[in-house]
DNA sequence: GCCAACGTTGGC
DNA sequence: GCCAACGTTGGC
């Protein structure tokens, strides 16, 4: 099983929209980077999704999310009207693909950017290295677990 | 709103 | 195939 980062603009989409959506489940499209592509083609129903909150306030990761259908053609690539249009992208040859996520969990108290960077474990994490801009991003299970943990010591923090 | 970093495009 | 110009991302 791979673990990923993967940020979204609450304003576009956030955590909430997918908790909200039927079966707490919804497409992951308008990608439109290789690289972040090609990640999203390595995802295996089953794999781990930390979501991740950007251009907002506080910058956190938020939750997590399942992959539960893996990479099948981003339809948004051939709509017109789509922001997401791309006239290269074909029935024959999508060029862009999507994946389906499941809502898993929101955590209690986001862990923001400026806390992971206080992890110790986390000291080579993608997502904290300067210019690093990739909105899917593979994270290693032992960064994946050290989130989880910190998330879990915010939330009883909190209540403490 | 600024701007650094990065990705893409297109002329040559 | 190089690289300058341009567009975008996303933290600050």
């Amino acid at each position: 099983m791979c673990h990923w980062l993967m940020k979204s603009e609450p304003s576009e989409f956030s955590i909430d929209d997918l908790k909200r959506a039927p079966d707490g489940t919804a497409p992951w499209d308008g990608v439109r980077n290789y690289q972040a592509r090609n990640h999203m083609r390595e995802m295996k129903a089953g794999d781990r999704v930390l979501f991740y909150h950007s251009s907002t306030d506080p910058l956190a990761v938020v939750g997590t999310a399942r992959v539960v259908r893996e990479g099948y053609p981003d339809e948004s690539a051939w709509n017109p009207k789509s922001p997401y249009y791309d006239k290269r992208s074909t029935l024959e040859n999508p060029v862009w693909l999507r994946v389906d996520v499941r809502f898993e969990a929101r955590f209690p108290v986001p862990v923001t950017l400026a806390d992971l960077r206080t992890v110790p474990a986390l000291k080579h994490m993608l997502l904290l290295r300067k210019g690093m801009r990739l909105s899917v991003q593979p994270v290693t299970p032992e960064e994946f677990e050290a989130v989880l943990a910190r998330a879990a010591e915010l939330a009883k923090g909190r209540h403490a």
